[in-house]
DNA sequence: ATGGCTATTATTGTCGACAATTCGATAATT
DNA sequence: AATTATCGAATTGTCGACAATAATAGCCAT
């Protein structure tokens, strides 16, 4: 018997999740949201396939479920391509985003423990500890962590989701912007008033002093390249 | 040349968006959304093929597609099975549900037109007069339309779609828990005051009667569940 | 040269086949 | 009788091949 086990030809595991498809699927999600792959680039289905030695089928796949979740787009008889995020996009993205943290915010209000808010708590000590480095790359790390953690606080995992499905994608254009966000002093000192809130323990300030903080980066993106989001001002109350 | 136009064999058309993965995606999709197919159902793949004459690739794409837009699960070596709502993803979507609802009243009470109203307002109409001829399914699919279009009145896409997909689910879950919410005088009467804070234009007024209107149809499924839905009460403040 | 046409190549769309795994039923063992 | 072992059928996982379509290069006439 003992059927020599070889899925493939070099393939040792596909264990955890396996299915080909998955790895392949993480694989390529990373690449895009590091910015190995740039926006609009073509999803070539035999290089991918030949390059790990396995057929075109769950490289269709994988590439069906980042279609699905929104990173690359699906034309037919052309193939997959890395979807490209138009300033319209992040303008959406933001708005929802920012909806979703203030209600974080109204119901963390009443629902934080001690431990929850001593943990951000240490995250924003790391973040100052960062900046005074002067180590930005760290501090918009800590910066989306922070965020990532306080919601996930209100035990919703689809709201966690769905942000952080959110928060990939305003991730993958700020990189491909080249906008980190240099001002990041502000950041630390909203997060501070953030921290208050949340012991004070009131909904409504909660809510608003969280919407505040949410429109404030894309305040400042308005600012940087005010005459892109010029147009959009109009059509919306964000700012 | 000519080259006989015969894609595939008896295939006519698929011209649209074309690939017969999309169609297969739409075809599953809706037999899920209507029921057709019951949660935990299995996915078998052989027997969806051979029934369109056509090979297993584009089945195993379609329910990709379906596995990230959350419809099915998939398990390895097992297949791709009917997604199984729980209570617990009932409560967290209507919780995520109402958050962008009540952000979008927020956004309406300042950007609405009169035609947009007089829109919304015909629906109203239309579910009273079918309300009165007691068509309780017209009623519910009136309800879901006077919400999706309202939202889709913020002319955010990003917003729009994430809470159609949401409410999607909750359709399923409610056909599923035959839960059709039979008290829509309520209902009704709630976007009366809809309308009204619209044309009353005050962001925080509309904010919140957006948010109660939105949670109403949560408390009444509470109130039809007690007992399953009590120990969710505590680890929110939904209620 | 250059603009359009044709041949060539690259790539996607779909298929059918086979190996690997799981599921179900029957038989064997305690 | 209950549990386990075993075999066979059903189903999934992946592959390689070929047809259809799009992209590219070469050619010709102007």
């Amino acid at each position: 018997m003992i059927s020599e086990k070889k899925t493939g030809s070099s393939k040792v595991a596909a264990m955890s999740t396996a299915s080909i498809a998955n790895s392949i699927y993480e694989e390529l999600e990373r690449k895009i949201v590091d910015g190995d792959l740039d926006a609009g680039d073509r999803i070539n289905e035999n290089a991918i396939a030949e390059a790990r030695g396995i057929s075109r089928g769950p490289v269709r796949e994988a590439c069906r479920l980042l279609q699905q979740a929104g990173l690359i787009e699906f034309k037919v008889n052309r193939g997959f391509f890395v979807r490209v995020i138009e300033l319209q996009d992040v303008f959406e993205i933001y708005e929802v985003r920012a909806a979703l943290f203030a209600d974080a915010g109204r119901r963390l209000a009443e629902t934080i423990t001690q431990d929850q808010i001593d943990e951000l708590a240490s995250l924003q000590a790391q973040m100052e500890t960062a900046h005074k480095a002067g180590d930005n790359d760290a501090v918009y790390l800590l910066n989306r962590r922070f965020h990532e953690l306080t919601i996930s606080f209100v035990g919703n995992q689809r709201m966690t989701e769905i942000y952080k499905s959110l928060d990939k994608e305003l991730h993958i254009w700020r990189k491909r912007a080249l906008i980190l966000d240099s001002n990041v002093s502000n950041s630390i000192e909203e997060h501070q008033l953030i921290l208050d809130a949340l012991r004070g323990g009131n909904r409504t300030v909660c809510a608003s002093i969280f919407l505040e903080h949410s429109l404030a980066g894309f305040h400042r993106l308005q600012r940087t390249m005010p005459e892109q989001t010029a147009k959009f001002r109009r059509s919306s109350n964000l700012a």
